[in-house]
DNA sequence: AAAGGACTCAACCGCAGAGGC
DNA sequence: AGCCTCTGCGGTTGAGTCCTT
């Protein structure tokens, strides 16, 4: 036997709310106040809603100081901060932003913000095919997330109790568990010769690439700046298949480093690219804009521990091949 | 101008947790 | 302790709107 409905589901109307309906509730509450139980609420207000829909409404739409309209870039900031730091936690990002209702927030990352940031950041070619590879990584292994940690020197206020592992609802970033992580080496992934089968913290999104930031586990140890996240990320990458059955692939990446103090991405993106060669491996394209050495300078020279460790695995890179 | 694809966002659904009995 | 009800949450849906061809 099933759950109880909440309500009469033959007796209530679903849909959008008419004006009279939304009048009726916003009467009633404000005369009456909720009463503490919303399953009764619609019966006294006259509505043939469902409780949880007249909580819905009211909360979402109706209550006083909704604010309506564009999100500023401050509040973009916010978001994408709480997003790396707690995942999809709308109601405690709400907490931050007045005027925003978890529904707004989760509907502006889905539709937008998400969007924005991936065009942003970009990622690491070799990252994004293997997508089976990164599924079931992200589904098998377990982070500590960051609590409080990155915000400590900012304004934003997180005291809800974070998840310990990342199971069931993928984030596009990560961030370093700063506090536990003193004094140990940060590794991070320095090169585009990472393969896939490296566990390192790099998520798959739903479409277009990956985010990739230094995480707890696998790279953990240890950032003295605690605020600060590290990043890596490309472009679209091409490959073109020859006749002889070998690929030319083609990445466009960037390696970059978000400073939470000062709210920065940009200013730390150095761009780096190469192709992939089955014969050759991979390979540096000198056009571009950085080298490696260049990057671990990037990276070596913020204001995140200096004595960053790039980890490269080479036994692993060369075997696998991504198309 | 029309068709169809893409996007937006209000609303719904089901689940988990809290609290009362 | 176990069951039940209610609330709150996050994921998903789909109607309406916008955009592109």
């Amino acid at each position: 036997m099933g759950r109880a409905p909440c309500c009469d589901k033959a007796n209530v109307k679903k849909g959008p709310w008419s004006p009279e309906e939304d009048r009726k509730l916003k009467d009633y509450i404000q005369t009456h106040g909720t009463g503490g139980n919303w399953i009764a609420l619609p019966q006294k207000a006259g509505l043939r809603r469902c409780g949880k829909s007249c909580r819905l409404r009211w909360l979402n739409y109706l209550r006083p100081n909704i604010k309506h309209g564009e999100f500023s870039d401050d509040e973009d900031k916010v978001i994408c901060a709480l997003y790396a730091s707690i995942g999809s936690r709308w109601s405690i990002m709400a907490t931050q932003l007045p005027g925003r209702t978890d529904n707004d927030i989760k509907n502006y990352w889905n539709t937008k913000l998400k969007k924005k940031m991936m065009n942003s950041l970009i990622t690491l070619p070799e990252l994004r095919k293997p997508l089976q590879h990164l599924q079931s990584f992200s589904s098998s292994t377990n982070y500590s997330y960051p609590s409080q940690s990155i915000f400590q020197n900012s304004n934003i206020n997180v005291n809800a109790p974070l998840s310990s592992s990342i199971s069931s609802s993928p984030s596009y970033l990560y961030s370093t568990n700063t506090s536990s992580y003193h004094d140990q080496t940060l590794s991070i992934p320095s090169s585009p010769r990472i393969n896939a089968d490296r566990q390192h913290p790099v998520l798959q999104s739903q479409d277009h690439g990956f985010l990739g930031l230094v995480s707890t586990e696998t790279y953990q140890q240890g950032v003295k700046d605690s605020s600060t996240l590290v990043f890596f990320g490309g472009d679209q990458a091409s490959c073109s298949s020859n006749s002889d059955g070998s690929c030319h692939y083609e990445y466009r990446s960037t390696v970059g480093v978000y400073d939470n103090h000062r709210n920065n991405l940009s200013d730390s993106y150095k761009e780096f690219g190469g192709h992939y060669d089955k014969e050759k491996g991979y390979y540096e394209d000198s056009s571009l804009d950085s080298s490696l050495e260049e990057i671990k300078q990037l990276i070596s020279t913020s204001n995140i521990d200096n004595n960053l460790n790039f980890f490269v695995d080479e036994t692993k890179v060369e075997k696998s091949m991504y198309y």
